[in-house]
Formats: structure tokens, sequence, C-alpha cells
DNA sequence: GTCTGGTATGTTATAACATAACATATTGGA
DNA sequence: TCCAATATGTTATGTTATAACATACCAGAC
């Protein structure tokens, strides 16, 4: 139900899936955009724009500048691709491609794991909730830090770690 | 139901409320943390930490750093009088002093007023999320950015403004 | 073919947000 | 008085993000 720390095989089907999405819309799924869109992809835990452009950087005679790591971030969270966490300000890949919307996400204070889970329920709780003022909602923010399963679990016991 | 935009009473009675809740708890809210505070009261939309520095800075012969500045923030925000708003990195009163958590917080897009609204349900509903994956929750960011009732009648109707 | 307009990227500089590290002052007890 | 804790001041720097302008690339019109 989520991404982030994904198997290399759920990987590749992620970005075909960007790619399908791309080519039927008529988005131009650049060489820069795809490299960052792997970069995203690939990375265990959300990554920050500058790790972005530090990668960038790494694979190229010259290093990039933001501007062009910004830019390409910026296309693929207009499109939904990825979503930018505004608590930790890092890229995470979207793991509900075709949604014009997120679900909430869960970032994980230790490992830094970030799980995006949709829940109708919120949904409608959010929409009830603003309409009561009169509020028109047009983007939303849910995120919960906090300790995902593993973590809690080895916190809970951590006698478990092998060598001390 | 909500802050930001207080009228000039409201503004004094929940400066008084933060005072009597830093008395009680033998809290220091020190003359700079006071002005900070008096700072965000007063703000129409919430304010970002620069701004709180321009403003210390103004009225003062020398100009605060902004650790001075990020200090005093943190002082209220880590005791709950405060809020930080993720989404935008301002500041904004919390309207629901003594408790120890956020409701959700409804950010006009258009004039900046931000109102934090409290629902059990959506609190629930969040709870039982994160159960059902074994997730422990520590902090929660929920940031609706529209349009406020007064903002969505105007765009709607924009021959109310007066000269053109 | 080349002109033109749109889109994407490169480049330079700087704005905006935040904290590390250390110095000084203030306060309230032992 | 001295000490320890807390708060604030100061300097420097780290981190995140964008403005403004230059160049490159590509598709269709002529």
């Amino acid at each position: 139900m989520t991404r982030t720390a994904k198997t290399s095989g759920d990987h590749r089907d992620w970005v075909k899936k960007v790619e399908d999405i791309c080519e039927a819309n008529a988005l131009q799924l650049t060489p820069l955009r795809r490299q960052v869109l792997e970069l995203i992809s690939r990375a265990k835990a959300p990554l920050g724009a500058y790790a972005v452009i530090d990668q960038l950087s790494q694979s190229r005679a010259k290093s990039v500048a933001p501007p062009t790591a910004y830019r390409a971030l910026d296309f693929l969270v207009d499109h939904g691709f990825v979503v930018k966490i505004a608590s930790t300000n890092a890229y995470a890949p979207c793991d509900h491609l075709g949604h014009h919307h997120h679900g909430m996400l869960l970032i994980c204070n230790r490992c830094g794991r970030a799980d995006e889970i949709e829940n109708p329920k919120l949904d409608a709780v959010l929409a009830e909730t603003a309409a009561r003022i009169g509020f028109r909602p047009q983007r939303q923010v849910v995120e919960i830090e906090g300790l995902c399963g593993a973590c809690g679990e080895a916190v809970a016991a951590p006698q478990a770690l092998p060598n001390g």
C-alpha cells in the first residue's frame, strides 16, 4: 500500500507506469526528469533537493545548479508522480499514480521511510470540516511523524540488535 | 472557533491566557518571548521567522539576530502557544491552549488567514489508519490550503469590489 | 532550409529559512 | 558570595529555494 524502499522489481514497475502516463498525456519525461525520477524511486528514504542536486552532479562532468533540479522536481510534483513532504522538505515517490490527490504520509523519524496511505474516511472528514466553515480546499497536507512498524519494534526490543 | 485576525479584545484575552498558563506552570514568559507572542497574536496572517526578526529589530536600537527570534519561537511552539505551519514556514497563534495536540489548519491562499479547527473524528481516523500498519504516531501535521469563506465569495463575485 | 515560437535546460546571483558554537547576562538558590 | 541554571547576544555558516536571463532543442509554418 505504500512506496519508498521498494524492491528493484517494484522500482522498475513504478518508473514504467510513470513513463506510460507521460506518454498517454503527451508529457515530456526528458532524460533529466527521468534521472531525477529514478533517484527518488531508488532512494530508501525521501530525498532533499540538495541530495538530488549532489547525485545529479556526481553523474556528470560539471555540477548542476539548484534551478535545474528544482524544475525537474516541480514537474514531477505538478503531475503527481512525486510528493513533496512539507514537514521535512523532502521528495518521495507517489504510489497513487493517476489520482490527483494525496493520501496521508506516515514518516518514520528513525529510518526516514515514508509511506503513503489513502483513506476515503480521511478525505470525507477533511471535506466535511472545511465545509462547516465555508472553506474551499485546494491542496491538503496530512503528514504523521512517528515510528514505523519495524522501528517501533526495534526501539521496544533493543536487545535484538546484533553485536551490541 | 479559530484564531488569527482577532479583534483587539480577543487579542488581549488570548495573551492573558498564555500569561496565566505560564504562571501556573512556572514557565518564564520573558519580555522577549512576550513581545514575539504579541507580534504573532496581532498579525493578520501567520508570520514568517524573518518577519518576526524584522519587527523585533525595528523596536530596538540594534537589530536582533536570527537565533534570538528562533529561540523565542521555539519556546512558544514547544509549549503549545504558537503553531508552526510546515507548508509555509510561518507561525500562528494556537487557539486551543492547554491541549497538547493541534487540530487541522485551514490556510487561505488569498488573504493568508489561518484558522485552526479541532475535530475528534479526524484524530480518530488518523489514529486508526496508523494503527492499521503498526505505525506509532508522535506528531501530526494537517494543513489544508484553499480559500476562506470571505475570499471564496470575493473570488466568486468580483463585482463586489469597490472602485473597479 | 530557415524562421519562429514553445519548451527545456544552463548559468549566475541572491533570497529566504534555520542552526552551530561560543560569549555574556540574569536569576535564584546553597 | 558563589554556583548552577536559564536566557539572550553574537558571529558565522548551513540549508532550502527562486529570480532573472542565456542558450539549446525541436516541431511546424513558410
